[in-house]
DNA sequence: TGGCTTTGTTCGATATGGCGAACATAGTTT
DNA sequence: AAACTATGTTCGCCATATCGAACAAAGCCA
């Protein structure tokens, strides 16, 4: 994969996105429509200024632009990678997830109180949530599709779309990461 | 900060992260010296192909060239922050930390049980930790100034630098997010 | 149908990024 | 000291990324 077809890629999906015309945008970036054409194309080696100008058009961060397309769900539940283990046997360690590369991530700490699940509209495109519990049982995930968690597991999910978080227990702790394509 | 000066800051620092040459580090990158000088030297609108090749010289991700520089630690206490409550009582959030953009950042799961600390060697420059205690209690951090963290509690620490781990209880298990400048 | 707008592509002209040679400066060796 | 090597900078030339206009294609309205 040449950087010229990725942010060929990228531009075009980003553009779809915001659902504006290549004319629109070219005009937006203050650049020519026949340069932006020759970039979708996957033809050229455009310069950084001309980049920067495109990613502020089109409202994202810089590093956008050069994204792999990914990935889904995926649950370790406490349990897993038991056997895992370190020589030293007072130490085992286990890779939750590895971080796709330019993507950007925020930790946070959710406390949680039994109650109505609490529904979340759907973070920008591309966004997903990392959720690690330390005490309680909780509900997280897609709407249509959220999995019970109980203290030490872990899930990601996809949090463009409609997603909840609902403690089963009466209260319960939990970490998130936050996981944008920026 | 235009783009231009963001770069030649970023190439110089990881170049002399590496401890190479100006001349040492085109010849590697396939580039014209003189254009690496004035790159440096903040001056210029660079192609992809030219920061793409110097990025692999650099043995970086593209878009560590385009980050900005950083911080120290951060200890969170799970008391820290209660008042920081949503409007809905039963849903508090705290953020820990924010990613710095183009950051990669590694979630790994662990478990220590009581013994010897565990000492660590440095991870390559600019790597740090974070540490979310689900259960037990622990000492991390850097090897001279290490924090004891109870249940909920987050530290972020350098890792660049010799660190430890240590369970305090008979078991303990926490969450990892390892960061690295990439 | 004909004209009008909007789509994205192709083309010659021009501005400029990249190259290599020549340059200056400092450090090493003999 | 002189000769040699490695440092990074400055210069003119050439390749090419960018531009603007002209172009073809596809909707849209009358």
């Amino acid at each position: 994969m040449t950087p010229a077809q990725l942010i060929a890629r990228s531009i075009l999906r980003e553009r779809n996105r915001l659902g504006i015309s290549l004319t629109a945008l070219a005009q937006k970036a203050d650049i020519a429509k026949s340069t932006l054409s020759q970039l979708e194309a996957g033809k050229g080696n455009p310069s950084i200024e001309t980049l920067w100008n495109i990613a502020n058009a089109l409202g994202v961060q810089f590093s956008t632009l050069f994204e792999m397309p990914d990935d889904t769900s995926k649950l370790v539940r406490v349990e897993d990678g038991k056997g895992i283990q370190s020589d030293m046997s007072d130490y085992t360690t286990l890779l939750l997830d590895k971080c796709p590369s330019g993507r950007m991530r925020d930790i946070y700490r959710v406390t949680l109180s039994k109650g109505a699940p609490r529904m979340a509209e759907p973070h920008p495109n591309g966004t997903s949530e990392h959720a690690m519990v330390i005490s309680g049982r909780v509900r997280v995930g897609t709407q249509d599709a959220p999995e019970v968690l109980n203290q030490g597991d872990y899930y990601r999910f996809p949090a463009d779309v409609p997603h909840m978080y609902e403690a089963l227990s009466d209260t319960a702790l939990m970490v998130f990461v936050m996981e944008s394509p920026a």
